[in-house]
RNA sequence: GGUGCCGUGGCCGAGUGGCGAGGCGCAGGACUGCAAAUCCUGUCACACCGGUUCGAUUCCGGUCGGCACCUCCA
């Protein structure tokens, strides 16, 4: 398998730390404000990794964090007349739920930066120890950059390079401009923990390093996050922890592409962003999932309704193969089939290419099926695939629909049923009376009733078959 | 200014030194009471200019265009 490692810039061979295992830290949000379409592209990419990990025989142990003390969270908390943490929960719940609205497994970890004060302190204090870092008079705490020779070697920057862009803002007191703080002095009202520097918060960089370690130990195998965070973020990081621990902190530096909006980035600070939770909302789940993954996790994609509404028609396709079989299929997937999904996969997983294949089983198990052969092999494919790209779906509930269905039933005459399944059954039997004796006008009316609250009914050659929406 | 990525058919989007990935859309056909779903066929593309090569969309050089990072950001 290759992946294309940010560190060297080039895809390698990946060799996990330790045969069969396969440790991944991803950076999650800062919660701050509610999700948009990036975050979600973000989840998807790295969910997506760790399942196809895992349907390879990896054993993976997925940490994302959460950080919930921020300068960004505290500014919004104020503007908003709320307490910094009730920001933080509010927001890590609409998170949480545009999450699992998308199909994305909750971690086997997920830890927030305010319940790892103290390793982060520890880590500060090695530093210090080390020279790696200096307590400045106002109370803060910096890394001493040019203390660390390979400082760059991630992002391909040379220190010299970043003198221009480097600043130091009012209230700082950094020996060298291109410092970054690691722990920052509470100003009146702003939440604080105790240190050995007096009351104060984490620096945003310090978090990943003390909490990657805690849970994954040095020299972990993946670690993930937007290309916006390799500088200076991930750089920053791997200083921080190889200044204190030694290289290497993470071996395989993944950074999935940006989602822009009309050609340009969607990012919550120029206001250009689509809101996820309001698109959740408007379009289904697994259309929104499955437009990430038709680009390559690198790339750039641009975002458009277009697009989405175009994903949704592909999806549907999907769909209406698999309601061609009911049930489990007892028979495993042709296994050159899941050799050609492997290929695509195993090269940087481009998920891309690997819906060629997905789309090319429906082709054939359609042609099959129309052709009156046997096609559980190719569902049994389609499964497999769906579901290490986390597009599979559980059956649909009837259950909020129940009262329009026996309503209607009601006015048919029709008994309803304990399962509102049941109730749509003894319709699609009516209808199918009034077909068998020719009465078109009858059968007409009782599908456009069907339609009419959600379950669409077709007429194939087999049978009639119904599903909602 | 520095660093890096990218320009593929109506739209989206993989990939390859020589054989039309795939999806959406559109057109025609088959099936069908109608509709839907499905199948078949068509829609033969690789920004531009040079170079290497028997042959380049694919490699090299240049031009033009777009984007990202260099500040918080998935």
């Amino acid at each position: 398998m290759r992946v294309f490692n940010s560190l060297g810039r080039e895809l390698q061979e990946f060799v996990p730390r330790q045969a069969g295992q396969v440790s991944m830290y991803v950076c999650g949000p800062t919660v701050q404000s509610s999700p948009h379409i990036g975050h979600g592209r973000s989840a998807v990419a790295f969910d997506v990794i760790g399942r196809y990990l895992e349907w390879s025989g990896y054993d993976v142990t997925y940490v994302v964090n959460i950080t919930d003390v921020e300068d960004k969270i505290i500014a919004a908390a104020a503007e908003r007349g709320l307490t910094p943490e009730r920001v933080a929960a509010e927001t890590s719940a609409q998170f949480r739920s545009a999450y699992d609205a998308l199909n994305i497994r909750r971690p086997d970890i997920e830890p927030r930066a305010t319940e790892h004060i103290a390793e982060m302190i520890g880590l500060i204090e090695k530093l210090i120890a080390g020279g790696h870092a200096y307590a400045a008079d106002n109370g803060d705490v910096y890394f001493r950059v040019r203390s660390f020779a390979d400082y760059g070697r991630l992002s391909g920057r040379k220190i010299d390079d970043l003198i221009s862009g480097a600043r130091i803002e009012p209230g700082e007191d950094k020996e060298d401009p291109l410092d970054f703080a690691l722990w920052k002095a509470a100003k009146p009202g702003e939440p604080r923990w105790e240190s050995p520097w007096g009351p104060g918060r984490p620096g945003w960089h310090i978090e990943c390093s003390a909490m990657a370690r805690r849970y994954l130990g040095d020299g972990f195998d993946i670690h993930g996050g937007g290309t916006d965070l390799v500088f200076p973020h991930h750089e920053n990081e791997v200083a921080q922890s190889e200044a204190a621990h030694g290289p290497p902190f993470a071996r395989y530096w993944l950074h999935n592409g940006m989602v822009n909006l009309g050609g340009q980035k969607m990012a919550k600070s120029t206001g250009r962003i689509v809101d996820l939770l309001g698109a959740l909302d408007e379009y289904p789940p697994m259309a929104i999932r499955l437009f990430y993954l038709r680009t390559h996790y690198r790339r750039p994609v641009d975002f458009t309704t277009e697009a989405l509404e175009d994903a949704g028609a592909s999806l549907e396709r999907l769909r209406s193969f698999r309601r061609r079989f009911s049930g489990e299929p007892e028979i495993d997937a042709a296994p050159e089939v899941l050799d050609r999904f492997r290929a695509f996969m195993e090269d940087d997983f481009d998920t891309a290419g690997a819906l060629s294949v997905l789309f090319e089983v429906v082709r054939e198990g359609n042609a099959r099926l129309d052709a009156g052969q046997d096609a559980e092999e190719w569902v049994a494919a389609y499964d497999d695939i769906m579901g290490v790209l986390g597009l599979a779906e559980p059956e649909d509930s009837l259950d909020d629909l129940r009262a329009a269905i026996d309503s209607l039933a009601g006015s048919l005459d029709v008994a309803a049923a304990e399962d509102p399944a049941a109730t749509v059954e003894r319709i699609v039997e009516l209808r199918d009376r009034a077909r068998t004796e020719e009465d078109w006008a009858r059968s007409d009316e009782l599908r456009d009733a069907l339609t009419h609250i959600g379950i669409i009914v077709e007429d194939a050659a087999g049978g009639t078959r119904w599903h909602r929406q």
